[in-house]
DNA sequence: CCACAAAATGAACGGCATTCATTATTCCGC
DNA sequence: GCGGAATAATGAATGCCGTTCATTTTGTGG
């Protein structure tokens, strides 16, 4: 019954790989859990896998490429299963709503997604097959299903970023009394419920104006 | 006719007052102009300013504090003027186009914002204040002013962050082909148009469908 | 007038992503 | 099976970045 050896491995290409894309993104989604974004350093992920940070770059070119594949991975938490079960609009609504859940525990990624080509992302392709699928069941025309997820996820995107937010982030603190009319809607807005349910009914007014609005683009179409 | 004193500033109190948060943040913005915003560093910034970078640290506590400082100016460059001209709907309509617009060629402080208190930011705090009194002008109730504009701005936001995302990001490279459906619909809208009115008309979609479901809100109140 | 606050310099620090030389091992063509 | 190339690790080093600190000089309020 040997220790576990603790004796640190010798420089040189160990006998099986240490390393692998997918080690590395699991070990990153676990440092994320535990410290969050701002813990997610290259030393920090290399210290978690007990190598060496410099050996990361012979699987990563760079700490954006591990980013993307995290986000790629992150993509596949969001839950798409209601367009094949429902119709394209409730469809969209509970996916939405998925989405906004997920990437507002992930919301330093938000700014990375926009930026970030879909190329090679399997995970988030994945997502976006499968929503493009509703949509063309549901009787939209090709042409469009690109525009409508984009006007979708921009408002999902916003939204996570808002969730992610402090709760006072509209206190005008001492200048208020220059802002009167922004500073008593705070006020009465705060009054009537709780910082999150407040996120919640922004996202809900949101959406379901968005889906009206859709609703209507695609009667436009049929007709 | 002496040339413009070359010789560095001693060591010790200046004479007059070299910094101030306003110099600080028409500096910053020039740097943001002239190199972006990867090029805002504290020691570029002292060196527009002809100072040392510790000198910032009399005015501003951190870089955090000067990117505040940048967003707050920023924010005075939305066009709130529709919202004491026009209707509610319209000036809405007018408002999140401008600020979409702005914020475009701001990105990387849109996830500051989202996190950023109001306190203290007047410009921020001064463009509410207008947007506050053109909905209640429009006649909605106060306690539903705020989670309105949330619901905006998330949609602003996330549409600020598409517009500067690459055009080809829907590119999906050599994975194609285990995605038929999502392929061929990126495909079928990229002939109709370029990236650039792309993001437009998904704006336009979801910016009309919200004011359609806010109009509905602000009936069903009414009655 | 004098003590103290304010505002600059310049040197230093720790952390970060990344690069490079080196070493050990595996994989592959002959 | 053998030898050379590719692979995958180490560890040292680099350069940038935000930030801190001791020091110096100057303005200001009692």
């Amino acid at each position: 019954m040997t220790a576990p050896s603790p004796e640190p491995r010798r420089a040189g290409r160990p006998p099986r790989s240490v390393l692998s894309k997918d080690r590395i993104t699991a070990a990153a989604l676990d440092l994320i859990a535990a410290e969050g974004y701002e813990g997610l350093t290259m030393s920090g992920l290399a210290r978690r896998l007990r190598v060496a940070p410099s050996a990361l770059y012979n699987h990563a070119g760079s700490k954006q490429e591990v980013l993307g594949w995290v986000q790629d991975h992150v993509m596949t938490m969001v839950d798409v299963s209601a367009f094949s079960r429902e119709a394209w609009d409730d469809a969209v609504r509970q996916w939405a709503w998925s989405y906004r859940e997920v990437f507002a525990r992930h919301a330093p990624l938000v700014p990375v997604i926009a930026v970030m080509p879909v190329t090679d992302a399997a995970g988030t392709l994945g997502m976006y097959e499968e929503v493009a699928r509703g949509f063309l069941a549901g009787g939209w025309p090709e042409e469009r299903i690109v525009p409508t997820i984009v006007a979708l996820e921009s408002f999902i995107y916003g939204s996570a970023l808002d969730v992610a937010a402090p709760r006072d982030i509209f206190d005008s603190g001492s200048l208020g009394d220059r802002f009167p009319v922004f500073t008593a809607a705070v006020h009465s807005a705060s009054v009537t419920g709780d910082a999150d349910s407040a996120a919640d009914a922004a996202f809900h007014l949101g959406l379901d104006g968005m889906i009206t609005g859709l609703r209507a683009q695609l009667a436009a179409y049929s007709s």
